[in-house]
DNA sequence: CTGTTAGCGCGTTCAC
DNA sequence: GTGAACGCGCTAACAG
């Protein structure tokens, strides 16, 4: 359906030299070129519009100078965050960025078989939730660069990166509950809720602070919504309209809690003397609600370690050994609680 | 640094046949073989782990299967629907999806300089602010299916689809002056404000309705904001501290006005008495505030056709011209004005 | 400084 | 049904 693309062989043609010229010219190689051949093949490129096919090159040069990032969803603050960062330094190092989205099983199994058909040099693999089922994971480190941020997962020629968010949490959770809440409610994510046998660091809190505080649980106030907005803010209002309403609530992200904020309010409701609210990411928008959001999360959202982890990689010329890099969370106490 | 990835050719030698066979069982060609030998051979792609090399195979099919989506930022509602459609329709016709955060000048060039090297069969380009500069736009169309949003450009051997926003923005500010409001102000986006000699729509809009409804510019009442949540807020709590304050705003985006009028409420002021709020993408989410949102949008945020185009013209056997699809945006009045 | 040669890994003829 | 040979477009190594 289209016209032909130029090659190297057709540049070589029009600028009379051959293929290898050009080859040293479009690469800058080989210092200084007679000043009129040099002329002559840059004056074909741009005429015929050349641009070397990346798969020829990616097969010569076994590399493809682009790094891979896997995110478990769109819409995420922090996966926005780690995006920036990513793209950042990818910039510096003369790396591209192509982002996959892994959202299923079936996109998980499509990315990582595009990871093993060498589609990039390295990958930073964000929510490997649908990912670590298939045990590609660990052969895929022999011919990549690698870092995954994930709690469960052992370094293995590759990287890893923890997140410890459950001191954190049960931190928060505790002076959520503040010894005079009797009614706690967790607004979770789809997943937390799914019975997986790998429960989420932030439900396992939850749990944990029921115990702790002799609550008894409430099937009732384990809802789902922390994924969306919309659906958090229904979700709480739901809870709201409940015979023995919630007086707490713990939202497994900022955004399900920045709308229960809202939702508390609109219904008349005052937080946090009618209703305490916790969440979890540590986003900047906690910081215009009112009250403020008491929150859990890194104290500076900042993912500069795993980009600097994977630079480090791609550019080591032996095989480096599986680090692994652990953030805490901290408890970020502000209005909300 | 790494074991070397097992080719075609390692798995022929361990199931001792050819690597035509390999190939042929790999990609379910040539109709039935000796299920010994197919076993063999996929007993040896396992053990192996062997996947094709994706360059190698590019180049021999000289086709990547692979789509490329070039965004303008992330985070933004409308780009995470048009990323999840096109997803969608990828998975169904056997292409993958590979995502360019095309935010800057540089990136731009990079990403076009990708599509031009092949790494794509074919791209929708979504916020092609910082590619049209770049006349390769239209010669990239004939090495590969394109589909441009945009408003100023004509197809050209790739699609386009345009958004009409104008009219619907004109009839969403006539009401929400409505004869009685006497400062309007306007929360835009950082490329709005920037002076392109391309004003966006919106922007051109409450510039015209001002005059149609001869109000007065004040620049204190023009602020950036647009892009981001917390931002937004901040500017529409600083126009309310003004001396002489609006009384209806227009933003940008729906997610600035879900925060301006929180900042309105916060400020005990309130909506749309006090100041009355237009937002601008009709997002779930302007169901959730008190009151509703008003906004102007498309009636349904829905890309389907943009993704239609693609796939029909990745399908085409004889090249297509280049279409043009216009969306209407609509006034979607509901409380806030 | 420039050209020649070889081969990256794969899919596709065409023989057998 | 299976294998041998070719070339996709490019770059690295070497020759001149």
């Amino acid at each position: 359906m289209k016209r032909v693309r130029p090659t190297a062989r057709d540049v070589a043609e029009l600028a009379g030299v051959s293929v290898a010229t050009v080859s040293h010219v479009v690469n800058g190689r080989g210092g200084r070129f007679g000043a009129d051949t040099r002329d002559r093949v840059l004056a074909a490129v741009s005429e015929l519009g050349y641009a070397p096919n990346s798969s020829a090159r990616g097969l010569r040069r076994q590399r493809t100078d682009q790094v891979a990032l896997l995110v478990g969803s769109i819409g995420v603050p922090a996966n926005d965050r780690l995006t920036a960062q990513l793209h950042e330094a990818a910039d510096a190092a003369g790396y591209g960025v192509l982002t996959l989205l892994v959202d299923s099983e079936l996109r998980a199994r499509h990315a990582l078989d595009l990871l093993h058909r060498g589609i990039a040099d390295g990958a930073v693999i964000s929510d490997p939730y649908h990912c670590l089922d298939d045990d590609r994971l660990a052969s895929l480190a022999h011919h990549l660069s690698m870092v995954v941020m994930d709690n469960t997962v052992a370094p293995d020629g590759f990287d890893v990166l923890r997140m410890r968010e459950l001191a954190a949490c049960a931190e928060g959770l505790d002076q959520l509950i503040g010894g005079r809440r009797r009614r706690v409610a967790f607004i979770g994510h789809h997943s937390d809720l799914l019975d997986t046998g790998r429960p989420s660091e932030r439900y396992t809190a939850y749990t944990q602070a029921l115990e702790r505080h002799g609550l008894e649980r409430d099937e009732r106030l384990v809802v789902s919504g922390a994924d969306d907005r919309s659906l958090s803010y229904w979700a709480m209002t739901g809870l709201l309209q409940l015979a023995d309403p919630p007086d707490a609530v713990f939202c497994a992200s900022d955004r399900a809690a920045v709308s229960a904020i809202w939702a508390i309010r609109d219904a008349g409701m005052s937080v946090p003397s009618d209703v305490a609210v916790l969440g979890a990411g540590n986003i900047k928008e906690g910081l215009i609600t009112r009250p403020a959001l008491s929150t859990v999360g890194l104290p500076h959202l900042d993912f500069g370690e795993v980009v600097r982890l994977l630079f480090e990689r791609l550019a080591a010329l032996e095989p480096l050994p599986g680090r692994e890099v652990v953030k805490e969370w901290a408890f970020i106490p502000r209005g909300s609680t």
